[in-house]
RNA sequence: GCCCUCGUAGCUCAGUGGAUAGAGCGUCUGCCUCCGGAGCAGAAGGCCGUAGGUUCGAAUCCUAUCGAGGGCACCA
């Protein structure tokens, strides 16, 4: 039985009561039961008969006396005590709590995947690193997060696009373009140009597919040094998130997708059809003030020229029309200010800005002791930081705290490989249940014996096997929590708490017999539970972008 | 000035109204003739920034205050 199936229990006791008229109350949709700290409290707990208490008007002990005697008949309850002022407090059978070991081996990697989010279109927009150097640390969180939480909104069966924004128009470009042309004529960077090594590096690359740029003029030759130079850092961004094991469905180019189709003026229009563009001080104005922003902001300048804004503007809509009904952003926290600005733009676009626009931010990351680019101009790469501490460490632990958390890493752990390290931790004990089922094997255990099932959950008895089997059977409600707020690190703590589990268990029950003993079905009942717990690992180092290894 | 986020063990951080506030690191004590000791079992360590309020119950919600970081462009 597992933790939904619980709650959907005591939900249909509480049903059963008021039809008989012994209470009169709501019955919630969704009855939280909580995995309790205190092993004396059994092994699931509810406080329902507290939350209820007062609007059934009844005090909360009797309450939980009707729920209680009805639960005890349930099949596969094997009691339910009435504790303190009225929590619920439920020990189940072993047969009924260690069934769960082959449903999981036999779902699979789709155990833990629900459809809490199924029918949610939704566009998560995040990196969106400029294209005129390479990814550093302020990219790293919520590259690693972003896609977790992409992954996490899938499992809970989101249909979720990532997208990434290339910021290809504007001044910008023409910076870079110059600063690549200079380098490549060997001249310093012009005044407010890119510093950095990898300026010069852009020159050899683009001097290797022109080699005869440098005989043009400056004005000949700058389209031509800034567009290969545009594709050659694109390049290598991609091949940096490629290492780090994320993935864009979109990329979206600032320059194509708004500027070259139009959509920045039609936007404009679209925008004062709404009645929400006005014209002021020769410039043009969408009346943001109208939705909460602090001051009005200019779509189109005196000069003619669309601003910045403008172009949000036209991406919401470009969004919009492309069938996303939800649009996340992930924003570091150097851009809350914009969040409202964003918002009067689903407004004035005539969405509900509430359902439309969801932002999320992050506070940055810092690492102790990370050695400065030299070739990226005193920035920390990504890609050097994936070199000196692994893919799977960084991951890892930025996907273990929430992005609201400001954090420093400490390389000199993440460096170990030992469990003083969290996310070897979780992988050893992956890569643990996985030798003892490759030992098992060895000594003759097997799930199935001539092409039968051998599983007998009421051999599961012992308190570490409950415990473990708790853990994994919370596992599902974790995903779908981490799916609602948006929080993968729900999804890593959990692991940790799995990993201990089963190495408690592990320590406390052999899975294949020692020396000379028969093979019997409790050693194939514990294999079919050592699986059940590889299965779930791998499945939630999957969501977080981690490798499960075989071996380490 | 206005706005946002964060103050929890020595350190890095979990904990979005419930039972004795948790984990990892660090410190201390035990456990390897037997499936991976990259492990397990245990100890010590807390005025949950501070002060009020809400209620059966608050680290959690509200108000004030102190501290840290960030934001308030016809820049991109």
């Amino acid at each position: 039985m597992t933790p939904e199936e619980l709650s959907s229990a005591i939900s249909a006791c509480l049903a059963d009561a008021v039809r008989a008229g012994e209470i009169s109350v709501d019955v919630p949709e969704e009855i939280r039961v909580e995995r309790p700290k205190n092993r004396d409290h059994g092994d699931w707990a509810t406080n329902i008969a507290l939350q209820l208490g007062k609007r059934a008007g009844m005090p909360p002990r009797q309450l939980a006396e009707l729920i209680a005697g009805r639960l005890a008949t349930v099949e596969g309850v094997a009691s339910v005590d009435i504790a303190g002022p009225g929590f619920l407090n439920v020990t189940l059978d072993a047969a009924a709590a260690g069934a769960l070991a082959k449903a999981i081996v036999e779902a699979g990697a789709a155990y833990g995947t629900n459809e809490a989010l199924a029918g949610h279109v939704i566009n998560m927009e995040f990196v969106s690193a400029n294209p005129t150097g390479p990814l550093h640390i302020g990219h790293t969180r919520w590259a690693a997060l972003g896609d977790s939480i992409a992954r996490v909104l899938r499992a809970s069966g989101a249909d979720v696009t990532r997208e990434y924004y290339i910021n290809d128009a504007g001044n910008q470009m023409n910076v870079f373009a110059n600063s690549v042309l200079s380098r490549l004529h060997g001249r310093d960077v012009p005044e407010g140009g890119y510093p950095g090594q990898y300026i010069v590096d852009l020159g050899h690359e683009v001097l290797s597919a022109h080699p005869d740029v440098r005989e043009l003029t400056d004005e000949a030759a700058l389209p031509i040094v800034r567009e290969a130079a545009y594709a050659a850092q694109m390049k290598d961004i991609r091949a940096t998130l490629a290492e780090f094991d994320v993935t864009f469905d979109v990329y979206f180019s600032e320059r194509e997708g708004l500027h070259g189709s139009g959509a920045i003026e039609t936007a404009v229009k679209r925008l004062r059809e709404q009645g929400h563009v006005f014209d002021a001080d020769g410039a043009v104005w969408l009346r943001t003030t109208d939705f909460g922003d602090d001051k009005d902001r200019v779509l189109i300048r005196a000069n003619g020229e669309p601003t910045y804004f403008a172009a949000d503007a036209a991406y919401y809509l470009s969004k919009k029309d492309r069938g996303f009904a939800e649009k996340v952003y992930l924003l570091g926290a150097d851009h809350h200010g914009y969040v409202n600005r964003l918002k009067a733009i689903a407004a004035c676009a005539g969405d509900d800005p509430e359902a439309a626009i969801e932002v999320l931010i992050g506070q940055l990351v810092s690492v102790n002791g990370a050695k400065l680019s030299k070739r990226a101009g005193n920035i920390i790469e990504l890609k050097d930081l994936i070199e000196w501490l692994g893919k799977d460490a960084v991951r890892y632990s930025l996907a273990r705290y929430p992005a609201d958390s400001p954090l420093t890493l400490d390389p000199e752990l993440l460096k170990k490989n030992s469990n003083e390290n969290p996310v070897f931790y979780v992988q050893y004990a992956h890569a643990r249940s996985r030798g003892a089922a490759r030992n098992a094997e060895a000594a003759g255990v097997a799930r199935t014996v001539d092409g039968t099932d051998v599983f007998d959950a009421a051999l599961l008895t012992h308190p570490s096997e409950n415990d473990l089997l708790a853990h994994l059977a919370a596992y599902p409600s974790i995903v779908a929590k981490s799916a609602e707020f948006r929080e993968p690190h729900r999804v890593a703590r959990h692991l940790e708490s799995i990993a201990s589990a089963y190495h408690s268990w592990y320590d406390n029950c052999r899975i294949a017999p020692q020396g000379d003993e028969e093979v019997t079905d409790l050693n194939r009942t514990r294999l079919w539970l050592n699986d059940a717990t590889s299965q779930v690992l791998a499945n939630g180092l999957g969501l977080l972008g981690v490798s499960a290894p075989e071996r380490m």
